[in-house]
RNA sequence: GGAGGGGUGGCUGAGUGGUCUAAGGCAGCGGUCUUGAAAACCGCCGCAGGGGCAACCCUGCCGUGGGUUCAAAUCCCACCCCCUCCGCCA
């Protein structure tokens, strides 16, 4: 949610950031509507100061009885009056995106995402490098079949040793984000309608979340959700700042309108799972907590020996809630090209206004914290390392750094 | 799922229709005293919104939402949450 001061107060600069984005919202017309509405808060106000003085003198003034008697007609329409009037400025901000840094790359598709830089040595092959897709159905790691049978399609296992590489990349992954300062938790796994319009994924990803037919609530798209929405309607003492948190969850997208989109594989699909980094933070230092999870993220994908390369995401490939993404791509070799495989978000305050969660400090300043939401690693992962350690004989090298939580230091393709 | 009890400021806790402008206590902040600290004493001590250059003024908030009334923390209805016991259960 943007500050409806700024709406206030330059509702040039706010329009021009809304064209910017594609926002639709007409933004002279919604400034009107809020005059509208501080105008009837003023009305409302007055008539309220007025009927309370009166009450006072009615214990022994039937007059003044009858006259409040009287206001409270006029005054209960000129309350419904604003409910209504701010209910509809409330709808339409909820559409407003957040402000951009100045940074932000112009430009409407992940095509058009910067380049800021590349890491590692991408793997040379002398035979054809298979894709994440062929390797799980020849190591016999990845059953998507059974996933479309028992749930559906855009479901599916890792079976085996994939189950258990997968573990042990999502337990380590943990592990090192802990020993860098993050909490760990473990989270509810559905959020009420409130916890989602607070992170920004209502009313905005309306079509991404499944409901649950009948209850306020719906499975979560992402541990974000219930990460930030952990401390809605609180206020963190400043010197606690800032709280980095992580969580491993599944996480369940409908994928609507993306059928036939990177169908091949388990690129994209219904339910797949993450550890995530979210941090608390004060406004001053968001940039700075940004470029410490975009470090942590880049220090996972290189310990595990997998080449990348981080693009800032231009205007259109950017969700309405961030500010400043980062994405990083990791190279698929038997894809044969760069994937996204986290993202990095600075959300400013965004979220913390919709949510509430506000800061104060000894001197006494208040506001609301910045949020930062970050990925560490997916099942994306999974796959680029199926894709880069593969050998020859269709055997999977497993990364150093994962053997002592797998267990075993390759996957081999059944004998059988 | 059944029965009962309860939700009041950061915490504790009084308040059953009208100076509630929410008592008292604890914690916190400032001060007096002290070499310093403690104790004692004095004062301050919620959030949000609107108006004003400002001092300040106004409005709302006692789990949430409705209702009754000139007037609701207080009465009525619904819902949410917490606790205790019983049943079921990973």
């Amino acid at each position: 949610m943007i500050d409806i001061r700024l709406l206030r107060d330059d509702p040039a600069a706010l329009r021009a950031n809304c064209r910017r984005r594609g926002c639709t919202v007409d933004v002279e017309a919604l400034y009107a509507l809020d005059q509208d509405y501080l105008r009837l808060v003023r009305e409302v106000e007055d008539l309220r100061a007025e009927r309370n003085r009166l009450s006072k003198l009615c214990r022994d003034n039937p007059d003044a009885r009858d006259r409040v008697r009287d206001l409270k007609t006029i005054l209960a329409d000129k309350e419904r009056q604003q409910d209504e009037v701010r209910s509809a400025v409330e709808q339409q901000l909820a559409w407003l995106p957040n402000l951009l840094a100045e940074d932000v790359p112009e430009g409407t598709t992940d095509a058009d995402n910067l380049p800021l830089r590349f890491w590692g040595e991408r793997p040379a092959f002398d035979f054809e490098p298979r894709d994440h897709q062929a390797l799980g159905e020849r190591l016999g790691i990845i059953d998507t079949a059974r996933g479309a049978k028992v749930a559906q399609a855009g479901f599916y296992y890792w079976t085996g040793k994939g189950a258990e590489l997968a573990q042990a990349l999502f337990f380590w992954a943990q592990k090192q984000l802990v020993a860098r300062g993050f909490t760990a938790f473990m989270t509810p796994c559905l959020a009420k309608e409130r916890t989602l319009f607070g992170t920004g994924y209502l009313p905005f990803f309306a079509d991404q979340t499944y409901r649950l037919e009948g209850e306020d609530l719906a499975l979560i798209g992402t541990s974000e959700q219930t990460l930030v929405g952990y401390h809605a309607d609180e206020t963190l003492a400043a010197e606690t700042l800032p709280l980095r948190f992580t969580a491993f969850t599944p996480c369940f997208r409908t994928e609507a309108g993306s059928y036939g989109r990177e169908a091949r594989g388990i690129f994209r699909v219904h339910q797949f799972h993450k550890v995530e980094q979210i941090v608390f933070c004060l406004p001053e230092d968001s940039p700075r907590c940004h470029d410490e999870c975009q470090g942590n993220e880049e220090f996972l994908l290189q310990q595990l020996g997998i080449p990348y390369r981080v693009v800032c995401v231009c205007v259109g490939d950017m969700g309405a809630p961030g500010y400043k993404k980062y994405d990083i791509e990791a190279w698929f070799a038997g894809y044969g090209g760069y994937r996204e495989v986290t993202s990095n978000t600075n959300l400013t305050d965004f979220q913390a206004r919709r949510l509430g969660v506000r800061f104060r400090d000894v001197e006494g300043r208040k506001g609301f914290v910045h949020t930062i939401s970050a990925t560490a690693v997916t099942d994306r992962v999974v796959c680029a390392i199926l894709e880069t350690c593969q050998q020859q004989d269709g055997t999977v090298i497993v990364p150093e750094v994962l053997r002592p939580y797998a267990g075993f230091d390759r996957i081999e393709p059944p004998t059988a």
